[in-house]
DNA sequence: GCGGTCGTGTGCGAGGGCGCACAGACCCCC
DNA sequence: GGGGGTCTGTGCGCCCTCGCACACGACCGC
């Protein structure tokens, strides 16, 4: 969690305050990555499992399950509203660990995960993962800290994107996706190319696709990304953020 | 000011080993209610303390500080964001806790507690308090569920409110709050009267307060709700709570 | 009682996102 | 290699929200 963006301070008016602050990692839906000891444990109490591209682990409103990580591949976290809009939460990779709400809390799924591409998982079952958190008070204690930090970064994003306009919200989005998921291109190491297509990205910051496609064209006019089919390239990162946090 | 000039002293109230469980839905912003004897632990852990009305207990960005429990009044969270917009988070009333988030992950406060008229509060250090979790493993289990909860609540806010129209989300606003701080009206026990202006109802659901208004006024002509100054009065809780879902 | 302040209600014009529609490019699979 | 499907890019008009502006009424303090 990079303190930067919560060290700022701010009054009530201040004008000042967080511009659209993307909370980084901990966007919203997982656990994090977990430390390779807590990793082996982690895998040793479930099974792997593979699922093909498209596939999905579970669905919105399915009973409690498994927690899942991601060994290889990439799982996309969508909620739908109503209207058969979908909401992209986030976008889990190697290492990361996601669906333990449910075995924390006993409720339903709050989001679908699918299977972007061939995903191969580690699934521990939800009775083992409580058991797993009761018996290590530490793991407790930074589950807690994950937790209270997601909040934050959900309550965060909840207040910033509102009333803000669309040129600031998906560069605020680009720069979110970028630190998740984003794939380190050429010689310049600040160039980030992601891989997903626009109408993800319009999921993920919450307009639509046309919308989304011609702010895209708008930024590329001023040289801060490049876009292909299924490839959006961050030219500039630092721009980007900046136009985020205005 | 930042009432953060917090007297130290008073040693955890560690008395026994009941856990901080907390009620239900917590929509966002706090840990929801403690029973009697929880509470008197929770308190006796801290010192009772008055804000006149108008005063901040703390600011957004401050640095951690207690956690607070309301013995009488109102104390409003609300969040910042540019341009001097706010956003309502939650309303905390007697026997609920709040800013306990600084406590858990150390961050500065992610919202500002303002006092609705004469509050008065039990602050308990946040030392206290993070000694207080570490020592109940069963307590942090507790936690985790209320936070899941609030993540879960907070997500869903983020994904329904995302191009809903106006109805709805005022529908929807009302029936939140009306959940949280509704007073319960005539004899008919359905009725509901919100002592809110519309300002604050038009920071709560995130939209400017004329639009607010009108939108009032159309609930008005339905004859779903009846409005005053710093007054709201559902009459149909039902209707309202059907429009707010479709 | 009398201004001053705050909360409410409403009109109006501007701006912008939405949804539809369509064209072209690219990819995958048969 | 061809055809269907997917992804991207863009035009256009509708409608909704915003922001400004103003009037009225309630409440407060002197």
């Amino acid at each position: 969690m990079t303190a930067d963006n919560a060290a700022r301070s701010s009054g009530p008016g201040d004008a000042g305050g967080p511009g659209l602050t993307a909370a980084t990692s901990a966007a919203s839906g997982g656990l994090g990555r977990l430390e390779p000891e807590q990793w082996r444990d982690f895998a040793a109490a479930g099974r792997t499992r593979r699922y093909p591209s498209g596939a999905y682990l579970f669905l919105e409103g399915d009973k409690p399950g498994p927690v899942y990580g991601v060994i290889s591949g990439q799982v996309k976290l969508v909620a739908s509203a109503d209207g058969g809009r979908e909401l992209l939460l986030a976008v889990k990779t190697t290492g990361e660990v996601f669906g333990e709400l449910s075995a924390i809390d006993g409720l339903p799924r709050s989001a679908s995960a699918l299977a972007v591409g061939v995903v191969e998982v580690v699934a521990v079952p939800d009775e083992a993962f409580a058991r797993f958190v009761e018996d290590h008070p530490r793991l407790a204690v930074q589950l807690l800290r994950v937790l209270a930090d997601r909040l934050r970064a959900t309550t965060r994003l909840h207040v910033d994107q509102r009333g803000a306009d669309l040129t600031r919200r998906v560069a605020a989005g680009l720069t979110q996706l970028a630190s998740e998921i984003g794939v380190v291109g050429g010689p310049d190491d600040l160039q980030v190319t992601l891989r997903i297509s626009q109408s993800d990205l319009a999921d993920w910051i919450g307009v639509n696709r046309e919308t989304t496609s011609r702010t895209l064209s708008r930024l590329r006019a001023l040289g801060l990304v490049a876009t292909g089919r299924q490839r959006i390239e961050l030219l500039d990162p630092v721009a980007l953020r900046r136009l985020a946090e205005v």
